[in-house]
DNA sequence: AGTCAATTCGACTATACAGTCAATATGAAA
DNA sequence: TTTCATATTGACTGTATAGTCGAATTGACT
């Protein structure tokens, strides 16, 4: 009579485990959108979530967990919108200028993802290392079949990353001229030399 | 018989209280190379430049002054370098890329300078806005000489920002390519359709 | 060698924050 | 209604940091 019991007591922990964690990681991805993590504070969070403060470490270990956790759910955003381009383009440049503009145009119509973004690009996370991965990939296959006038790797990711990441900024700070993507997109293949 | 004893009295406080008043900004610097302003405790400070916690109370009001302090300082070691240009070149494109090269340069040979200057760029500091105001008159110089592609100037500010910041990133993580500036001068170019 | 204004020191108080834990609440199942 | 594994609570302890202040030190000048 044990068994049955004990796996649905379970679930049912699981179920209700989730929504709380769901609330804190929530308040710490709206709270890491506006500061670093060294500058955040597990009062801040739970506060900010609405709960005790023994429930943030009954589900997190502390806070680079918490910022881990956002980081993975950041970088899967990230997949979601790749998944499309890297699908359906063969070509490594229209796949690159396709990501690009997906990427500039969610974060223009969501500051919060935006300023997570920018966050996160100044300390090294995983999920940074693997977009410039991602990045690195298409560059190397357009460099390879002679595309592009820039032939070093490192170098051209940074100029897609730079100009992306500041035209981020930009767009938090000032109001996005119209086309923002589209004048971005072309400044960068120029760059390039596509 | 009382003048002449306080002001020379004050002369030699000046003096004294210049040298460890150095120390502090020296320590403070170094420190704001590797942590964000909020990160940053006094303690930390006060140890670092080997001084007691009432001396650092006695030459700043707080952390705010201190990080203040040393961003005056890194804005005043960039009209170093940009005055040459200034006065020399009468060409916008020239004076640009002149000052571009000269900032690359320098931090390539200088990462702590590099350092403090990537860590400033995170939040909109005076400096910052400072660089950004010169560098939108040369390009709205050239705009206006119909010789560039880029009609925005936000946007072009933004590549060429966008660009130097994420190549002094770079350099602090990889070992510079060598003619990396140059490479990147060119880039910024080519994006700006120069 | 004595004087004194300016500077420096570090112990001290107060507060903020991290992390723990015994008590309480929850809610599906019996 | 009662039971009980799971989840939640918030008071509590310990530590780190902010900021203060009276005492000690410094060093040019007499």
């Amino acid at each position: 009579m044990a068994k049955i019991d004990l796996d649905r007591r379970a679930e049912i922990g699981r179920e209700k485990r989730a929504r709380t964690r769901a609330q804190i990681l929530e308040a710490g991805t709206m709270l890491l959108a506006e500061r670093p993590p060294e500058a955040l504070t597990v009062d801040a969070i739970v506060e900010a979530a609405g709960v005790a403060k023994g429930t943030f470490y009954y589900h997190f270990q502390g806070i680079e967990e918490l910022a881990a956790a956002v980081g993975e759910r950041l970088g899967e955003s990230f997949d979601d919108l790749l998944t499309a381009a890297r699908l359906e383009l063969p070509d490594p440049i229209a796949r690159l200028s396709f990501a690009f503009t997906q990427f500039l145009d969610r974060a223009i119509s969501d500051p919060v993802w935006a300023r997570l973004v920018v966050q996160s690009s100044h300390a090294p996370t995983e999920f940074a290392r693997s977009i410039r991965a991602h990045l690195k990939a298409d560059l190397t296959e357009a460099i390879d079949q002679g595309r592009l006038t820039v032939r070093d790797v490192e170098m051209a990711a940074d100029i897609v990353l730079g100009i992306w990441l500041q035209v981020v900024r930009s767009s938090l700070e000032r109001r996005p001229a119209p086309d923002l993507a589209g004048q971005a997109l072309r400044a960068v293949l120029r760059a390039l030399g596509a």
